[in-house]
This record gives C-alpha cells, structure tokens and sequence, in this order.
DNA sequence: AACGCAGTCAACCGCCTGACT
DNA sequence: GAGTCAGGCGGTTGACTGCGT
C-alpha cells in the first residue's frame, strides 16, 4: 500500500521533486510502447528512479495527450461550480466533465480562484452558505468502485484491459479503456449518441438525469421542485 | 537592486477501495 | 475472512514566479 511507496521512497534511492525533461522522455516513451497502467512496472521499464505513484501522477497531470493549459474559460468555471455545488469536492468527476482539464488542475482553480472569489463575495450570504454546505463533509458522496476486473469486463462485453491497452494505448481522448469502461464515460457516451446539445465541447442539456439522482442523497436540497439535473446544470 | 509577500501549481502524502490470494 | 497489493483520490506542501515596495 502506500507503505510500499514510502519504502521505495526512503530506502532504493528513489528521486522526488522536480521532474527532468529526460525523465518526461522515458516516462511518455514508456507508456506509449506499453499503455497506460500497470504502474508498478513502470520505474523498472522506464529506467526511472521513481515510485509507481509518481510516475502515474507525472503522467495524468502533466504528459498525457491532450491536456489543456491555461486559463480556464467562461465555460468551463461555469460548469466547475455547477458540478462542484452538486458532488463537492469530487475534483476527478468533476474534471472528467471538463475535457483536457486533470484533477488537479480543477482543485488548484478552485482553492486559488473561486475562494478568493467566494471571500471577496462575503456580503452575498446565501453563496456562502452554499458553497460551504457543499464542502461539508458529510455532503460528499463516496468515490464509487472506478476499476473492474478483468473477469468481471469478459463477461459483461468489455474488452480486456491489458490487450487493448497495449494495441490501442490511449483513446481519442487520452483515456485508457480503463477510464472509458468508467459508468461516468459510459454515460457520457450516451448522451453523445441520443444527439443531445453541445456548446463549447460541454454537455448542455440532458445530464444523465437519473444518475445523478442516484448517487446524491437529496436531490432536492439543489433542484427546485420538479427540475430535474439537466435543467439544474443547464441554467445560468 | 534587494527584499518580502502572495499567488500558482507540480508533487508528495496518507488514506480508501477493490481485486486477488 | 484476513492479508496484501495496486490504483486512485483529496488534502497539503513547498518551490517557483511575479509584483509591489
């Protein structure tokens, strides 16, 4: 667990800080000739003296096709604090929403920008109330399970992780089948093919409704009576 | 030019969860 | 059922940078 990381960390030399751009190197040329996962392996086929952790994070906030950098748009915010009023500091979900955007990238915006914002805005009460009800800790909905077997993937029509990542590497998108046998893109991918609205790369309307319903423990605190979440989310 | 301060963001840490044995 | 492993997450830290004095 994460005493195998601080080990690696303290005992075999590991490095820690700063990535090198000959270190980048290896990293991209490693995952690009063996996919993504299986991170464990990584440090020893890359020729990197970093723990697995490391290098994943390396990875997904920094190296991995497609990342946007910047800043973030009207949009984008707009939707940031409409998803994040809705699963809280659930930074992955919401940067899932946000195409190019990484976990992290999304938190950094949020604990700079928007409480600077939120601060700044201390005489509107009732946004501080909300958004401080949403960072309650008993507001935030549990992570749900994001990795499935390769079982459990044979019998319900997947594709096997190991084959197609090797073959395939990265989706159009910069995830791995992994990441697209997610419920989240799966939904996702739904509303693409029921023709829905888009603006600006963004899920306008028709927001997987009964999802969201299900995994938040009262809707209502949110929606007016009888919205439902892709009015929520759609609204300005 | 030198210093201090605040903001930004890459990276680390500790914990949780599911899979596997 | 218990223990271990690997992946993943959110919170936090600290190095770096830009700006004001």
């Amino acid at each position: 667990m994460q005493a195998s990381c601080l080990v690696e960390g303290s005992s075999s030399g590991v490095r820690k800080g700063a990535w090198s751009q000959f270190e980048d190197e290896l990293l991209k040329d490693c995952v690009q000739r063996f996919g993504e996962g299986k991170w464990h392996l990584v440090p020893e086929r890359a020729g990197l003296k970093r723990c697995r952790k490391s290098c994943r994070l390396r990875w997904l906030n920094y190296l991995k096709p497609n990342i946007k950098r910047g800043e973030f748009s009207e949009d984008e915010v707009d939707l940031m604090i409409k998803l994040h009023k809705l699963l809280g500091n659930r930074w992955s979900l919401i940067a899932g929403r946000l195409p190019g955007r990484t976990s992290n990238d999304v938190k950094n915006y949020w604990n700079t920008n928007m409480r600077n914002k939120i601060h700044s805005q201390e005489k509107d009460k009732t946004i501080m109330k909300e958004v401080i009800e949403t960072m309650k800790p008993n507001e935030v909905i549990k992570p749900q399970p994001r990795t499935f077997s390769k079982k459990l993937l044979e019998g319900n029509k997947f594709i096997d992780l190991d084959d197609n990542c090797s073959k395939n590497g990265i989706n159009e998108v910069g995830a791995t089948s992994l990441e697209a046998n997610n419920w989240w893109d799966t939904l996702f991918e739904e509303e693409k093919d029921n023709n829905y609205s888009w603006g600006n790369g963004f899920l306008q309307t028709g927001f997987w409704d009964e999802e969201l319903n299900s995994i938040t423990t009262n809707p209502f605190d949110l929606l007016n009576e009888s919205q439902i979440w892709s009015e929520f989310l759609s609204q300005t």
